[in-house]
DNA sequence: ACCTGAACACCGTTCAAGT
DNA sequence: ACCTGAACACCGTTCAAGT
């Protein structure tokens, strides 16, 4: 039942293994399957072995969120309009998030909280502020910014997020029921609307139109 | 150290007394404070004694998110137009979420999981179908947005949601201190708005604009 | 119907000690 | 520098038993 994936010669532990191996295991059983311990046997070493490669638990945590941000590929700034700038910025943000819907509600809360986040709040920071938003509506809004793109990954219709139960099968189907069972009087419109909470049917739509909802709200606040 | 909020004449364990100690606690200290063995012995209890009124932890959690959403005043449907609906909707679910900024990530995944959560849906998804979006838009826009007003309550800076730690001052110091020692050249536009990610100047703009910028979002993504 | 006692299989973390 | 052993103070949950 327990999956090894450690490398059977292991030479030395090292954050950078350690931080693979937990973001491996989030993406494959959740955050919760994520825990000292569980590292521990993963790399055939002692839980205590971990922390004296981190602080404690928080920090590798931390670490998963660093490298995932560090791995969004920020475009160069060009002379192209501020929104089509913002757009592929965002677009590569949603590139980095999306393989990752299961540790997606770790990224939020932690942008400020390494060099490769900052480095992003800094550019979207800097596309508002060209864009006339005063300094509290810029950061403001690029944290929110930051955050809908966290949830617009997490809350994809029949993604792996959503099923956080062990068996996404049953998961889903008891969902269907509990949606099909209600008063179709007092839900009319859920219902209609119901399969598309289950499953989602175009995947590059979904996307691109909530991708677009951000466009247009950061536009729909630009300062006169 | 430990608050003892229990009535000293304790009748009965129920339901509601179980949920509302839950609430308090959780708005007090935060959702990892809220354990099975602490609802019990602030309940003078056992911890099994929780098993008999709730199937299990996440039933209690559930149970404090629909009593959130229970409290959620959706305005009656009226002849105004449909955004303007919309807005005073989502008004009111701010309303509601807003004094409970430490549990609001309780909130998003659980909307479609009670009552009330299912009826707020029903109304957002009812408004956005009578602007033309198709079934599957308006079920994604609508969950959009409910998760949206939550991460602008919990995302608001200097809130108690930002400072998951036990002591809010040192955590504001060490965020501060992290921030000025930056590097201006790499992070200009982010040393400029330092100030509003630790503390929010004005809320009520805050919150004013985060809401423009969802109706503007989601007016600009109605279908022609 | 409503609650307790004892027990199980987990957690994160500290601290002293080993090499 | 890098890791182990033993221990502490917690968790959620089950299961049989009490009233």
């Amino acid at each position: 039942v327990a999956a090894q994936n450690k490398t059977p010669t292991r030479e030395r532990l090292s954050r950078d293994t350690i931080v693979a191996g937990a973001l491996a295991l989030a993406d494959r059983d959740g955050l919760d399957a994520v825990t000292i311990r569980r590292l521990a046997t993963d790399n055939s070493v002692t839980p205590m072995a971990l922390y004296w490669h981190f602080k404690d638990k928080d920090a590798v945590l931390g670490a998963i969120a660093e490298r995932i941000y560090a791995n969004v590929a920020i475009p160069e700034a060009t002379d192209a309009p501020w929104d089509a700038q913002l757009r592929s910025v965002l677009d590569a943000v949603l590139a980095a998030i999306r393989p990752h819907p299961l540790i997606a509600d770790l990224l939020a809360p932690r942008v400020m909280r390494s060099e490769p986040g900052l480095l992003l709040a800094e550019r979207v920071i800097g596309l508002l502020r060209s864009a006339r938003f005063s300094a509290a509506q810029a950061s403001q809004t690029a944290s929110f910014l930051l955050c809908a793109i966290v949830i617009l990954v997490t809350s994809e219709p029949g993604s792996k997020a959503a099923l956080d139960g062990d068996d996404p099968d049953a998961v889903h189907r008891s969902k269907r029921a509990q949606l099909e069972s209600l008063d179709p009087k007092r839900f009319p419109s859920l219902l209609e609307s119901a399969e598309f909470f289950l499953v989602c049917d175009d995947e590059t739509m979904y996307f691109s139109q909530g991708m677009d909802f951000l466009l247009k709200g950061t536009i729909g606040i630009q300062p006169a």
